[in-house]
DNA sequence: TCGAATTATTTTAAGCCTAAAATGTTTTTC
DNA sequence: GAAAAACATTTTAGGCTTAAAATAATTCGA
């Protein structure tokens, strides 16, 4: 048998490109740690809030988003920034409305809408929670340098716009 | 007033630590963005999943965990490789069993344990879905350097090893 | 201006997920 | 060897989540 050049693409015997199955094994180590990392340090939060504050981690998300938002949101509006479906948004909103975290009107120009804000209640709570969950989140990524960190930044920011880009390639 | 040394760690008059607020936004954007770049891509790969093959993320997981292990895999196992509750096991094996493409058994030796395998059928269909899946991911990922996904395993792996110890600490 | 398309939200049906309690089994300890 | 501890799994109750269909309001276009 002869010797084959070392090349990434394989070539047939007329030299046109063929379908080979490349191998793809570090993207997909690389995802599984993404996904590992997430979910430790979500477990983790989510188990810290509950016992602390007894409160659940999309409560809490939902609340960090009204909480940057001093006019309020539309659930739309915090439907895409939280990513997640419009019936979870109502469902989550309901009940913090329920439990008097969250105020809930429909807007004055456009009778679709519906504008949330927190409480003060919701307000203050929230505030208190942030603080500590602010320094769990220190805690549990603790051992990472600064220069670790801005790295960090830099290369997920790469990454989230190349999934960006390819999710808009197949849904444009 | 006098001019104040601009050190990281404030100290009162009697030259001892004095609790300050410190600022750990940095870490907090980290986190953020971490979640964000696990959300968009999970959703990414949970939508394709649906459209190509009409199954869930979820269900993809497990299969693919007992892909890797021939022999089988008890309950437990899938629950700690998984990072999800014991309950939530049974639920996902009981589906799985039911649509053919998982095969439970008790064990001989100890009457406690399941042990759950891919049947044929739940192999040659996740080998199926694994392939394509392969290519989403790297294509999700496919701005990245060759550099920039090993630097991104180290980080990460940094990452993970800081959280464990964290999450150790308060749940020795 | 009227109908069509778009937009915002809710509803529906099904599945996912968790924590905690309950059940049954095995191992440990005295 | 019996009680206690540990273990594996299931059940329970409640909440989260999604995709898709339905409802309601606004905007656009001819």
């Amino acid at each position: 048998m002869p010797p084959v050049s070392d090349c990434t693409e394989m070539l047939d015997s007329e030299t046109k490109a063929v379908e080979t199955p490349e191998d793809h094994a570090e993207e997909l180590r690389l995802w599984l740690r993404l996904l590992t990392c997430t979910t430790l340090i979500e477990g983790e939060v989510r188990g810290r809030l509950r016992q602390r504050f007894d409160v659940t981690l999309p409560r809490f998300d939902l609340m960090a988003q009204l909480d940057k938002a001093p006019d309020g949101m539309t659930l739309s509006d915090v439907s895409k920034r939280m990513m997640v479906s419009n019936g979870n948004v109502t469902g989550l909103v309901e009940r913090l409305v329920e439990s008097g975290h969250l105020d809930r009107r429909t807007s004055e120009t456009d009778r679709r809408v519906q504008v949330i804000r927190l409480t003060k209640l919701g307000r203050a709570e929230f505030r208190r929670m942030a603080a500590e969950h602010e320094t769990w989140i220190a805690d549990l990524f603790g051992d990472l340098t600064p220069k670790d960190v801005r790295e960090l930044m830099r290369l997920l920011a790469k990454t989230k716009a190349s999934a960006q880009k390819s999710a808009a390639r197949r849904r444009p």
